[in-house]
DNA sequence: TCATTAACTTCAG
DNA sequence: CTGAAGTTAATGA
């Protein structure tokens, strides 16, 4: 995966026709979307946290994504699919959004291939991670959980990374990231003390620190060798 | 092995 | 200062 500077391509007014008041803001907790709005939309994030999420019929909410600055949502409109009962959800206050029509996406798209490719790009990959949680959520343990969950993001970073470990000793790999670890157990199915638990003893091991931005990959051998059921 | 409860400490805004 | 995040331990499925 590139870089994902749609923000770049989008949002700064290249996008002809766009003026400055096509931001929207948010608090926490209001719903962006839901199953509800009939005008549908993608929007990228230029500040803040969303998360996407789907109701069961009990009515607790199952956390399809959580998503922040420069990543993009409700691309479901895109495929005309009504993947119906999904909302997206801002978490942190100051939530702050550019939302573009379906039909100015497809003006967009048809006018310019890159952009084009960039977006199904986007769309595909995001399948693609949604059903492999999907997939480990079924069949794995806790511990494996997370570990493929930090796999993801090895993988999502991996140009940055690769260049990292050139430039830099062999003292550690940095993941950059905008998780709390609430988030991580919502996103994995599992509960905020479990991951504490499983980060702590990663840090013991000495295969990795957690930290709120980062996380840092001391052994990445010993740690890809893990475990995987 | 892990979720749950619950009490506690630390952190960020 | 307050609420959110993170930690720790006990208990039980």
């Amino acid at each position: 995966m590139d870089n994902i500077n749609l923000y770049d391509i989008l949002c700064p007014h290249k996008v002809k026709g766009y003026t400055e008041k096509h931001f929207i803001h948010h608090h926490k907790n209001d719903i962006i979307y839901n199953q509800s709005s009939s005008q549908k939309k993608i929007y990228l994030i230029s500040k803040g946290k969303v998360k996407v999420v789907k109701f069961s019929d009990e009515g607790n909410e199952i956390i399809k994504a959580i998503l922040t600055k420069g990543e993009l949502f409700g691309e479901k409109a895109l495929l005309g699919e009504g993947g119906s009962d999904e909302q997206a959800i801002a978490m942190t206050d100051n939530t702050q959004l550019c939302p573009l029509s379906v039909d100015k996406m497809y003006e967009l798209m048809r006018e310019n291939g890159r952009f084009s490719l960039e977006i199904s790009k986007i769309i595909g990959f995001r399948l693609r991670k949604m059903e492999r949680r999907l997939e480990r959520l079924l069949f794995k343990d806790a511990k494996t959980r997370l570990i493929e969950f930090i796999r993801d993001l090895l993988e999502e970073q991996k140009e940055r990374i690769e260049q990292q470990e050139r430039e830099q000793s062999i003292t550690g790999i940095e993941i950059k990231h905008f998780y709390t670890q609430g988030d991580i157990a919502n996103l994995i199915g599992t509960t905020r003390e479990t991951v504490t638990k499983l980060f702590n003893q990663f840090k013991k091991d000495g295969l990795l620190e957690y930290s709120r931005k980062n996380i840092i990959i001391k052994k990445k051998e010993a740690f890809l060798n893990l475990s995987s059921v």
